[in-house]
DNA sequence: CAAAATGTTCCTGA
DNA sequence: CTCAGGAACATTTT
């Protein structure tokens, strides 16, 4: 499920379940996934931050901080299922940690030690927030490599993935297999990133058709229906009508519009 | 049955 | 040291 607006969406949600209360139980799988969790019982969490795809629950006296990371199914519900891995208990009530493929990871760790976490460690700038500098950017993407996997690296901007970059470059008309951009491209696709982003989170983020992405109580996102060219191969560009694409690309399906993102352009 | 699926990390080789 | 590419991780769905 996991990009930057659903794990905001997320984070917006179980806030009101997390901050000021005490965890008072913590069950969870018998998995290296789950680490030093015990440290957290008892403990009051001040606030839930979130960083590119992590959340971050900093507990009183700020020693501690618990790392979530939703990997790429999990995802918080009322209700328990065959595919809970972790449930917490606060006076507020229990929520479950639902995460079919078990690829994400529940970590606590001294406040601010990301040293176990190389891409938390190495994250880029919020692309919501002002730290997300223009200049920079440009400057960066003047030599980056293939714009897709630099992109995904979460150095050069934090928090997308694989749908949203494919928007993000659609939007400014770069061919994901561009490589080193030029000012009047950067500055596009820095404007679409914000854009894209921005709207994706109003509207509670994206739930694919495998709907493992939802709120607690089972409310979809919808940016999805806003989706111009991620999972559209075939159909026609919303621009210009052109059969939409999809290549392979840095072992991620990619989706573009071979008429308007014109590799070279 | 094979392939692909929203992500991160580790390893290898340049 | 950095970058790119590929495999691994675990499971479900098409």
């Amino acid at each position: 499920m996991p990009e930057l607006p659903e794990v905001e969406t997320t984070r917006r949600m179980i806030a009101p379940y997390l901050e000021g209360q005490t965890l008072k139980s913590l069950v969870y799988d018998p998995s290296s996934r789950y680490q030093n969790l015990d440290l957290a019982l008892g403990k009051k969490v001040k606030r839930l931050e979130r960083r590119g795809k992590y959340l971050i629950a900093i507990f009183e006296g700020d020693k501690l901080e618990l790392i979530v990371h939703l990997g790429m199914t999990g995802g918080f519900r009322f209700e328990g299922s065959s595919h809970t891995r972790v449930t917490v208990t606060t006076e507020q009530g229990t929520l479950y940690f639902q995460d079919s493929r078990r690829f994400g990871k529940w970590i606590v760790v001294a406040a601010g030690d990301y040293s176990s976490m190389p891409t938390l460690h190495g994250m880029g700038p919020e692309p919501l927030s002002s730290d997300f500098d223009l200049a920079d950017f440009v400057d960066a993407a003047s030599s980056c490599g293939t714009v897709k996997p630099w992109l995904l690296s979460q150095k050069p901007v934090a928090g997308l993935g694989n749908i949203y970059v494919d928007e993000a470059l659609f939007l400014a008309k770069i061919h994901p297999q561009s490589v080193r951009l030029s000012k009047e491209q950067a500055t596009k696709l820095h404007a679409a990133i914000i854009q894209v982003l921005t709207r994706a989170v109003e509207v509670g983020g994206s739930t694919l058709s495998d709907k493992t992405y939802q709120q607690l109580d089972g409310q979809t996102g919808y940016f999805q229906l806003e989706h111009r060219v991620y999972a559209r191969e075939g159909q026609p560009c919303v621009v210009c009508g052109t059969p939409l694409e999809k290549i392979w690309l840095g072992g991620r399906g990619t989706h573009f519009c071979s008429s308007c993102q014109v590799l070279g352009a």
